[in-house]
DNA sequence: TTCATTTGTGTAATCGTGTACACAATCATG
DNA sequence: CATGATTGTGTACACGATTACACAAATGAA
């Protein structure tokens, strides 16, 4: 028990080898012995020998270590993202470093201290640091950056959303019955791809004369879509809220219900964006602006893969959204 | 643009020193002039120098890295914890390595994976590992496990959880509600924390003379909640359910309501576990068995920071439950 | 002035692997 | 059998930092 881990060379002289034929047996392709390797992996398994993936990745040049940059674990808008890339990384023995850099005073030295472990890959699912800032602190290790904002860089691989489609999708619906007056509710007040996303919605308003007449801004949680809604219902007369994600569209639900007594989507059309499991709940059932999760993290492992291998190829790809239709609007 | 990262040694002839020198400047408390000091720190910043983490880790005998065994990372139940001590580490400069083994098929091996990292510490929040094979897997590299499962092992601090004083609460409450019917709804078939928070109540029935009438298995999802409570209400006629977590609660009030048209709490009493905010809100309004997670997370940290010091102590650490009320019982 | 102590720096070994190179043994080919 | 290719293994160095040790210079005390 608590003994220290026995090393390449110390294994060596247990199996009358030397270190670098330990090191061979555990290397698929090289010229080693059959027998040999069958005894050293009988020797090492005895001693619960494993090579020392620090040691290695000094030799290598090569961590696989990926650092995932997110804005928090536990919101809902990106865990499921984050599950289904944490499991496909892990079938590729690579392993997530996770960087929260919402409640991080500093977010750029732990971009910092992350790049000192000389991580292979990075990903941004975080709007909260720019892209220049994370080119600037990882260029160094010269791994692959996927982020959603676009940046024309030779480091940086861009996945672009377009909602564009699905959101004049869904105002046509709500115009259709009868609403006239829309708010739109952001998840952050600086977030480039808070913008985006509101720019989706304004051009499918402006299409039919129609314009964002009030606004407002939360931060991505229930508590402050309920809040914001209420000070946006008491304020002015809208009869349809568009939010910046799918939380904040159940807590300006509840909040219409609750204080104002407004109902869905009969008095009030409300709208969420992500398409989160819990926007299809029973008690929830969200009209939604919906991205396809598991395509887009095939996206995302697709450009991994193609950086490990070296291989060029398109650095963008654009994934379009849909609408899910629930009882909200 | 892409350059290679540069090293102790190229910094070292840059700033007319030796390499160690250069690595005496970036060493807090060690002996070296503080105009040399200077110097090289602007010499540095200038080449954008940081040490490599990799190559230290391998002199310290220290990665600084530490293992989060979690079953799924967007799940609810966990999520609160795991973002509240990723902020606790970060701010310690450890950085967190996820290991999410409810979708890896082999489990063991992705922890092998991560103990060749050499973490220093282990944090064990899933029920689906045994921790003996924690134990056996990572005591070579010898790292604090703290985890839910009690396991008398020099290498592992535990974290008890006692729930059994809010359970009797609960269950005194639905009681004097006039309910008496029961049924347990189970997050797992397997798991030993999901028993031991069924015996919770199944000690506080027993205490009035009431037994759990009725039992079905989930996977701590809302879907599962929602079709086992459906199955359970058509099969028996009990007026109480006790749900593993509380995200199988809200599927359960759900099934309740619309499939058989029965409301929490006048036709059937809902009980969640964990408390999670979103049992909070207003649409869920859940009464669940909750747990401070901040005293939790408190918990853990100081274990880790007793082990990081080479401190003797206490290796286990007991919090007891709440109750927390809503509508739903 | 003289000697002991402190301060600042360089040299070289170390951490645990991977791998280029060298070399002996084996094998194939004519 | 001679020769060239292949196979299996050891030696030695590299990866990029930290640090024990040595030593010169500076400082202090008498």
């Amino acid at each position: 028990m608590n003994k220290r881990r026995i090393t390449s060379k110390e294994l060596a002289k247990l199996a009358g080898v030397s270190s670098a034929t330990i090191s061979r047996a555990f290397s698929p392709d090289s010229r080693i012995g059959s027998a040999t390797r069958d005894r050293i992996l009988s020797v090492a398994r005895e001693h619960g020998y494993q090579p020392n993936a620090i040691a290695r990745s000094l030799n290598n040049q090569r961590s696989r270590l990926v650092a995932l940059v997110v804005n928090a674990i536990g919101n809902p808008c990106e865990a499921e993202e984050q599950q289904l890339l944490v499991h496909r990384l892990q079938a590729r023995q690579l392993l997530p470093i996770i960087l929260c850099c919402a409640d991080h005073d500093d977010r750029l030295q732990l971009m910092r201290l992350a790049s000192t472990y000389q991580v292979d890959h990075v990903v941004v699912f975080s709007d909260m640091v720019s892209m220049q800032d994370a080119v600037d602190i990882f260029h160094t290790t010269k791994p692959i950056i996927v982020s959603f904002e676009p940046l024309e860089n030779e480091n940086v691989s861009n996945i672009r959303i377009d909602g564009s489609a699905a959101a004049d999708e869904i105002i046509e619906k709500i115009v259709n019955d009868g609403k006239k007056r829309f708010a739109y509710l952001s998840g952050t007040k600086s977030s480039w791809i808070d913008k985006l996303r509101r720019k989706w919605f304004a051009d499918a308003l402006a299409k039919r004369g129609l314009t964002i007449e009030a606004e407002a801004f939360g931060d991505y949680t229930y508590d402050s879509g309920f809040k914001e809604a209420v000070l946006l219902l008491h304020r002015s007369k809208v009869d349809a809220i568009i939010c910046g994600n799918d939380v904040m569209a159940i807590g300006a639900r509840d909040a219409a219900r609750r204080m104002l007594g407004k109902n869905t989507p009969d008095d009030i059309a409300i709208v969420g964006q992500d398409g989160i499991a819990m926007a299809a709940w029973d008690c929830n059932d969200l009209t939604t602006l919906s991205l396809d999760h598991v395509a887009f993290i095939d996206a995302v492992v697709d450009l991994i893969e193609r950086h490990d291998a070296d291989l060029p190829g398109p650095h963008s790809i654009t994934l379009t959204c849909n609408a899910r239709w629930g009882s909200t609007a």
